[in-house]
DNA sequence: TCCTAAAGGCGACGAATGTTGCGTTAAGAT
DNA sequence: ATCTTAACGCAACATTCGTCGCCTTTAGGA
C-alpha cells in the first residue's frame, strides 16, 4: 500500500496541484500508520488528524468518514500491473499464487493491517472486493495456461481451481484469525491442482 | 439463536431468579430483533433500551458494549446436541453440512443477521469461532465414517476434507458478499467428496 | 503581478454515546 | 413476616463525534 505517490489525480480540473496533493498523501500515510499502530478500533479522526497536521474539519469534508479513508487508501495502493507468476506448471502457478496471498494476509505489515480492517467497513469492504476480483480475473490465466499445456482437461472451470486453493487461507487467516504456516498455504495450492488434474472441476 | 430459553444460569450464587433472568432474556430477544431489522450498523444500546423495556444503564452495567450483547446472543443460541447428519455416503453427508451452512450464511434470517453482525465485533468473532471451531470437530465424524466404509483412504486428512467443502461457502458469502446458489454449495461438497474418494487429501 | 475562488484552518455548537451517584424494587435468606 | 442487599431505574454529567459559519491561505489563470 502506498499511500505517498497517489496513482489517480483529481478527475475534475479543480486544483489538482500542491497543497491538496499534500494534505491527501499525509492523511493517507497517517491513516496507515494509524491502523498498523492502533488497528481499526483505535482508528479516529481526530487522531488522524493530529498525527497528519491537517484539520479534523478538513478530513471530515473531503473523506466523510472513517469509511471513506480506508477506501480511498485502498485504491492509493492499487496496482495495475500485476500478474501473477508464470512458472510452466500449474501446481507451482498456484504456489505462486497462495504464497503471495499468504504473506499478504498472514503478515503484520501495513497491507495487513489495511486487509483486515476493510472487513470491518462496509465500503472499504466493496472496495476490497473489487481488488479481488480483479486479481481472480487476471489470475484465471494460471489455469488456461494449463489447458494449453495439456496439464488439465479442457473443460476446467478457472474459477472453482482458484477458488480451491485460496478460499481456505482466506477462512483460516481472515476469518477464524488462526495462524497458518507457508508450508499449508503451499498444501492447498498442491491439492488445487491435483484436484484439477484428476479432472474434478471439469464443467 | 433461541434468545428467550437461558441454557446457561448464573454460575455464581448471587440472584438468578425471576427479574434479572427475564430481563436478560428481555434484552437479547430485542438485540436479535433489531438487528434484524437495522442489521450492526443500526444497532445502538439506546434502541435495544426502548425496545426491550429496560433502562440503558442497566445494559451498559451488565454488558458493557455492544460487542458483549452479541457474544451473549451467541452463547444463549449454542446448541449442545448438534451432531452432522449420516446419510450413509461421504457426498451426501457433505451435501448435508453445505446445505445447512448455505442456509445460515445466505438466508436472511436472524440467525444471519446475528452472524454477519458477529464478523465486525472481535469479542463476537471470537464467541463465533469458538462455535465453528465445534462445529468442524463434530463434523470430522463425517469423513471417519466414510474410512470407515471404505469410500476413502485409511489416512484422509478430515481437517482438509471438511475445509475444502466449506470453505469456498464463507469465501463467497461472507468475504465477498456475493449470492451462491444451493446448486453450487452442493457443488463444492461434491467436489470435496470427488478429491477425498482420489486420494488428494491423504496426510 | 494581481484577482478569483477552491481548499484548508479555526472555534463553537449539537447530537449521540457512555458514566456516575443515588434512590427504589424485589429475590432470597432468616 | 421481616430483613438484607443485589439488581434495576433515574437523572445529571462527561466525553466523543460530526457539523457549521466564518476567516485565511494559496493554486491557477488573466
Amino acid at each position: 500500500m502506498n499511500a505517498e505517490a497517489d496513482a489517480t489525480p483529481f478527475p475534475e480540473r479543480r486544483r489538482p496541484g500542491g497543497r491538496s496533493a499534500r494534505v491527501r498523501a499525509e492523511v493517507l500515510a497517517a491513516v496507515e500508520q494509524e491502523l498498523a499502530e492502533h488497528g481499526y478500533d483505535g482508528l479516529t479522526v481526530d487522531d488522524v488528524a493530529r498525527r497528519s497536521g491537517v484539520h479534523r474539519t478538513t478530513i471530515y469534508r473531503r473523506w466523510k468518514t472513517v469509511d471513506a479513508l480506508l477506501v480511498a487508501l485502498l485504491e492509493a495502493g492499487e496496482d495495475d500491473t500485476w500478474a501473477p507468476a508464470d512458472t510452466g506448471s500449474l501446481a507451482a502457478d498456484l504456489t505462486a499464487l497462495n504464497r503471495e496471498l499468504h504473506a499478504s494476509l498472514a503478515g503484520t505489515s501495513p497491507t495487513g493491517a489495511v486487509i483486515a480492517a476493510a472487513f470491518r467497513a462496509p465500503a472499504a469492504a466493496a472496495a476490497l472486493t473489487r481488488f479481488w476480483d480483479d486479481r481472480y480475473q487476471r489470475s484465471a490465466a494460471v489455469v488456461t495456461r494449463a489447458v494449453t499445456r495439456g496439464e488439465i482437461p479442457e473443460d476446467t472451470d478457472p474459477d472453482r481451481v482458484l477458488m480451491a486453493a485460496t478460499s481456505p487461507l482466506f477462512h483460516q487467516l481472515v476469518l477464524r484469525r488462526q495462524p497458518m504456516t507457508p508450508a499449508e498455504a503451499d498444501r492447498w495450492a498442491a491439492d488445487a491442482a491435483a484436484a484439477a488434474v484428476a479432472g474434478i472441476y471439469r464443467a
